[in-house]
RNA sequence: GGCGGAGUAGCUCAGCUGGUUAGAGCAGCGGAAUCAUAAUCCGCGUGUCGGGGGUUCAAGUCCCUCCUCCGCUACCA
């Protein structure tokens, strides 16, 4: 039913056995945002997200709470849907590794890897250790004056050998390469690119893709001794969301090769090294882009449970709105660098941002209009004048610099660029003077009132993305239908002379501080 | 160690392939206005553009060097 443009993009799935933090909350609010613009934008959008559920992690932690891995991944899986319903979040999907639809895909991506000559069996050697059931690399570890070797947590380790499947990395090197020369944008930001390019650059050795120290996880096709190493397992939901291994299903054709895959930086080596290659050895197409964002600090200091400074979305929300929240973590540091969560910097972009700027010019401007327009849209009348035109062209106007913007994830700039025309929407005002205009000019008035609820509906429908919430609540008072709201009503005149409108309503409520204590 | 990035007003940051008196937002100070959520608008910055050297008619913007900070340098995900 939608049209041919198409656009597919994806959170990672998350780690099952985390509690949902600022972290998730972010990723995943980046691609809302991006899935309501092009949706508004006219695109069929598939947004998918979900829940890595294998692993010898959840293994041992179901072990821990005395259930069943699959128990146990049920009942922890569901704080990530209600992070996203907390969240406003707009997923099409929700996918879980767990999943019968994923096991198939993934045992079905394993044997066209295998049918194409990328999987072989070997065997991995490493130095182990048992206490922490994990393998080191030789940097990693200490040597000590008897000759021994000891891991960074002090635990004895030991040379052993297990089989293992290989997926042939080391023959993607050059293809690897050639797929970013040719793709300058697969990788974003450019910093990070650079670091895969350097990486690369330096070797792929052959990457361990089974194993068989533990149980949780899919089976390797045809060897019930291995499983399946969890990346190659986790990174195959995307395709297996859009109906792989059914290739030739309209679904797969029509979403894949993914927009975009969404990552925090600390996983963007697998997204944008390991991934392509086991989509190109089985004969799928790279998606079209991988970008990494940065991470949050709290009040300067690093975030760690240890440090038990962790940032609960839902305590967030609590505190200063759903909205607001969204707004922040997208306006307040570039997209892509690591940025601080503050109080302070909060509730300055809550009062300042939202409360003062856009919010009260809303105020104004539909109070004025409720008081001296009879509560309807007011009439120009053809009492326009250049000044009205430009503050509604700039309006119009700037819907290209949003969608450019935001075509490289930079919401910041995208927000910035909706905020110059609320800028220029409050000097408008302050320049006309409608309240002077109400005895002088009572029919310039009515021009000027309209022109700025002409230019609050153009806010309002740009800002959906970000605040679905405060940007329906704002349309809502200038009674625009719910079907007049896409982009494609940003550059016309479409509130009409006459038309009655609610009463008005503070839209974002300034945020005052408690009183402070002694 | 190797590779890469960054160091610009109190704070957060823009400044593309070198070219008018180096910018924005916030904070601060002064003023105007009173429609509005005491919100808005206007005005105010002598910043060694990390230090030093060089190329050029001209450098924050190119080259060299030094200092500081950060990221990557593979198999827990």
């Amino acid at each position: 039913m939608a049209g041919d443009k198409t656009y597919y993009i994806t959170t990672p799935i998350y780690y099952v056995n985390d509690a949902p933090h600022i972290g998730h909350a972010y990723t995943t609010l980046a691609c809302d945002v991006l899935a309501r613009f092009k949706r508004l934008d006219g695109y069929d959008v598939h947004f998918l997200t979900g829940t890595d559920e294998h692993g010898q992690k959840v293994e041992k932690a179901a072990q821990v709470a005395g259930v069943d891995p699959q128990a146990f991944t049920d009942r922890v899986s569901v704080n990530f849907r209600e992070l996203a319903a907390a969240m406003g979040f707009s997923n099409d999907d929700f996918i879980r590794t767990t999943e019968e639809r994923h096991k198939r895909s993934a045992q079905a991506i394993w044997k066209a890897l295998l049918d194409n000559g990328h999987i072989y069996l070997g065997s991995y050697a490493g130095w182990y250790a048992v206490r922490d059931e994990a393998f080191y690399t030789e940097t990693e570890l200490t040597k000590q004056p008897d000759g021994t070797r000891i891991a960074p947590s002090g635990a004895p380790v030991e040379w052993v050998e297990e089989p293992s499947y290989f997926f042939d990395l080391s023959k993607w090197q050059d293809r690897l390469l050639e797929f970013y020369d040719k793709n300058p944008n697969f990788i974003l930001p450019e910093s990070r690119r650079n670091e895969v390019v350097s990486f690369v650059k330096s070797g792929l050795k052959d990457l361990s893709v089974s194993r068989t120290t533990f149980k949780w996880g899919i089976p390797v096709p045809d060897d019930d001794a291995h499983i399946m190493y969890v990346w190659l397992d986790a990174l195959t939901n995307y395709i297996t969301a859009v109906g792989h291994p059914e290739t030739d299903s309209d679904m797969f054709k029509r979403y894949w090769p993914a927009d975009l895959h969404m990552v925090g930086k600390d996983i963007l080596r697998f997204h944008a090294v390991y991934w392509p290659a086991f989509l190109m050895g089985a004969g799928l197409e790279p998606p079209n882009r991988v970008f990494a964002h940065g991470w949050w600090t709290n009040e300067g200091q690093k975030i760690s449970k240890s440090l038990g400074n962790v940032i609960e979305p839902h305590a967030l929300i609590e505190q200063y709105g759903l909205d607001p929240v969204r707004y922040f973590l997208l306006r307040e540091v570039p997209f892509g660098n690591d940025g601080d969560f503050s109080h302070r910097a909060m509730v300055g972009r809550l009062n300042g941002d939202l409360a003062n700027d856009l919010g009260n010019l809303c105020q104004r401007v539909l109070s004025m209009i409720a008081k001296n327009c009879g509560g309807a849209v007011p009439d120009p009348a053809g009492k326009e004048d250049a000044a009205d035109e430009a503050l509604l062209n700039q309006a119009a106007g700037v819907l290209d610099r949003v969608r450019a913007e935001l075509d490289v994830q930079s919401f910041h700039n995208a927000l910035t660029a909706i905020w110059e025309v609320v800028g220029e929407a409050n000097r408008y005002v302050d320049a006309q003077a409608p309240w002077a205009l109400r005895k002088t000019d009572p029919e310039r008035m009515q021009a000027v009132l309209y022109c700025l609820a002409e230019t609050i509906r153009r806010i309002a429908i740009m800002v959906q993305p970000f605040m679905p919430d405060a940007a329906s609540a704002i349309l809502d008072q200038l009674s625009v239908g719910a079907d007049d709201r896409t982009l494609a009503k940003v550059g016309s005149k479409e509130l009409k002379p006459g038309a009655p409108l609610p009463k008005p309503q503070p839209v974002f409520p300034r945020y005052v501080e408690e009183e402070a204590e002694g």
